[in-house]
DNA sequence: TATTGTTATACTCTATAACTATA
DNA sequence: TATAGTTATAGAGTATAACAATA
C-alpha cells in the first residue's frame, strides 16, 4: 500500500475554519501542490526547486561566488556549499580558481550543464503553465505580480 | 556576526532569468517571506504553521483521530504522530482513548490549548494582515482565490 | 486480512558554530 | 581582524517500511 496518497487539499466534512480565510495557508496549499508538480516532473534530472534556481542564477551571473549565491539564494553558505557540490556530482556545475582571491570560487556550469538546462527549464516551464492553466494569461500575470509584493515586503 | 541575514527577494546586479516569469518562483519567494515572519511572530507559543493547521483543524472537527488528521494534512501518518507528540509536549493537545476501536485515539485540545488557540489565532491573523497589506482588499480575496485553485489543481 | 498507531530509519533543506586558508 | 569556503552538528519536516494490537 501508499503511505502518502496524492494530497487532497478539502477533505469533505472536514472543517477548516479560519486557515479558509488566511493568505498564508492558501500560499502554502499553492506551494505544496506546486513542489510535487515540480519534482515530479523533473525527476528524470534530479533537479529540485532549489537546484533548478541556483543553476539558472549561476547560467545568467557568470563568476558568481559561493557566498554570493548564498546571499541570492537567501540561504547560509554552508547550504550552498551542500547545494553546489549535488550539482557537481549530477555533473552540472564546477567550482573554479579565482586567480586574483585564492580563498574564492567561482562557479559555473559544465557544458552537460549548459546543455540540460534547456532540456530542464523547457520542463519547468511546461510544469509551470500546466499548474497556472486555470487562469487567463491576464490573470496569471497579475497573480505574479501580487506574489511579488509579498515577497519582497519587509519585515 | 549573524551568519543568516534576512531573505534579500532582488539582490541589485544579478540577473534571475527565467525565475522572474514562473508563477512557482513567484509562490515560492512569497512563501518563504511568510514562513519568516510567521514563526517570528508566534515564537512566544512555538507554533508553526504545521502546529498551528493541526491545532485548528482539531479544534473544529473534535473527535478526530490521527489517521484523519494525517489525511486531512496530506502528511504520512509517522509525521502526525510527530506533531502530536509535540502538541502534547506543549501541553495543548491529548488523545483521548476511544472505546469503540481501541487501536484508535481521538485527539482534542486540552484547555490551555483552548485558551491559547484564541490569542494565537488573534497573532496569526495580525501577521496574515500585515503580510498582506500592501494589496486592497478585494484583491486580497482574489488573490487567495487564484490560490486555492492551483491549491487545488489535480496533477 | 486490513487498519491504527508506533517505531526505526533516512533524506532534504535549513540553521549555527567553529575551523582553515587566505586577505 | 575579516572574509571565503568548509566541516560538524542539529533540528524541522517529510518519507518508507515494518511491527504489535486490534478489528
Amino acid at each position: 500500500m501508499q503511505e502518502t496518497d496524492p494530497f487532497v487539499p478539502r477533505v469533505p466534512g472536514i472543517d477548516y475554519g479560519v486557515l479558509d480565510t488566511l493568505l498564508g495557508y492558501a500560499v502554502r496549499r499553492a506551494q505544496i501542490r506546486l513542489y510535487e508538480d515540480f519534482v515530479a516532473s523533473l525527476s528524470q534530472w534530479g533537479i529540485t526547486p532549489p537546484r533548478f534556481s541556483a543553476m539558472v542564477i549561476v547560467s545568467h551571473n557568470p563568476g558568481l561566488k559561493l557566498t554570493q549565491l548564498a546571499k541570492v539564494m537567501g540561504i547560509a553558505r554552508s547550504g550552498a556549499v551542500i547545494l553546489v557540490d549535488a550539482l557537481e556530482e549530477l555533473g552540472y556545475m564546477q567550482r573554479h580558481p579565482v586567480p586574483e582571491d585564492r580563498r574564492a570560487f567561482s562557479l559555473a556550469l559544465t557544458k552537460k550543464g549548459q546543455a540540460d538546462l534547456a532540456a530542464i527549464t523547457a520542463a519547468v516551464q511546461l510544469h509551470d503553465e500546466r499548474m497556472a492553466q486555470s487562469l487567463a494569461p491576464d490573470e496569471q500575470s497579475q497573480l505574479r505580480e501580487w506574489l511579488m509584493l509579498i515577497g519582497e515586503r519587509s519585515a
